[in-house]
DNA sequence: ACTAACCTGTAA
DNA sequence: TTACAGGTTAGT
């Protein structure tokens, strides 16, 4: 579910509710959303301790706490950090629950591929998954320099290259549909065949398109919700994604749906060359 | 470079 | 009943 706007959102949302806050208590209701560093106890690191910031990093969520360990949160496909006021009823999918001073935040996910793991604070970039991750896209590092080189090396389609975290990091299926079509460019292009020109447009394309998602504080099409519990507005901005079928905002066409990178991918086949 | 696996819910 | 869903990883 979350791509990069939504997890950016669901850290400022949580800033706002739970830093400098400490934990009293884990309760855990299904253990393998969990995890903790070299088997050690993810509720004897957690508890007791205070957040002191909330940092992003690609999908990743990361959460230091101030007695040396960081929470390193990945919600896949249908996770949800919703902060509660009040004590509440954990619901059927709530997975854990993290009691704090004042309130209570509440881990669910549908799905449970989402993950919460416990690492030593100065590792917490270090984990593997994050170690290979891509530069920042809205980040000084993402240079279009960088990217004619990171999609010269790429033997994919485009749609596939941008798919890859270790090229760019935040990137999903909803946000790289919607920067082709923005920039023009067919996602079935080979990602080394795209000249400096199309490279450029595909750049800025896909910080516009960033950029808004978390303007909008994220895209909720079905599942996904800030730590408010509040729906974003993206979905009503979107051009292609979930579309397949419908009239082309710009040249009236139907939209084409295919299967590239293993996802479903939704384009215009006229106005994306 | 594809596919299955991890899971549950919803819509066709 | 089957297909499919904002993701990643471990297998062919």
């Amino acid at each position: 579910m979350p791509e990069l706007p939504e997890v950016e959102t669901i850290r400022r949302t949580l800033e706002n509710r739970v830093k400098g806050s400490k934990i009293d208590r884990v309760l855990l209701y299904w253990n393998k959303s969990v995890e903790g560093w070299d088997g050690q106890k993810f509720e004897d690191i957690v508890e007791g301790q205070r957040i002191e910031s909330l940092e992003r990093r690609g999908k990743y969520l990361l959460i230091t706490l101030d007695g040396g360990w960081s929470l390193v949160a990945h919600m896949r496909m249908t996770g949800r950090l919703v902060y509660f006021p009040e004590a509440q009823v954990p619901d059927k999918h709530t997975h854990v629950v993290f009691v704090l001073e004042a309130g209570e935040l509440h881990f669910s996910d549908i799905r449970k591929f989402g993950r919460i793991k416990a690492v030593p604070t100065p590792d917490r970039l270090l984990h593997p998954s994050l170690k290979i991750l891509g530069p920042e896209p809205l980040e000084e590092d993402f240079t279009v320099g960088y990217l004619v080189l990171a999609l010269a090396r790429k033997k994919v389609n485009l749609k596939t290259a941008l798919l890859d975290q270790t090229v760019l990091a935040g990137l999903g299926n909803i946000y790289v549909d919607e920067a082709l079509f923005l920039a023009g460019l067919s996602p079935e292009r080979l990602a080394n065949s795209l000249s400096p020109e199309e490279i450029e447009k595909l750049h800025k394309a896909i910080q516009t398109v960033l950029q808004a998602g978390i303007d909008a504080q994220g895209t909720s099409f079905r599942d996904y919700r800030d730590a408010n519990g509040e729906k974003g507005s993206f979905q009503r901005e979107l051009k292609v994604y979930g579309r397949a079928i419908e009239p082309c905002y710009t040249c009236g066409r139907p939209l084409e749906r295919k299967r590239l990178g293993g996802r479903t991918t939704v384009f215009c086949s006229h106005c994306q060359n």
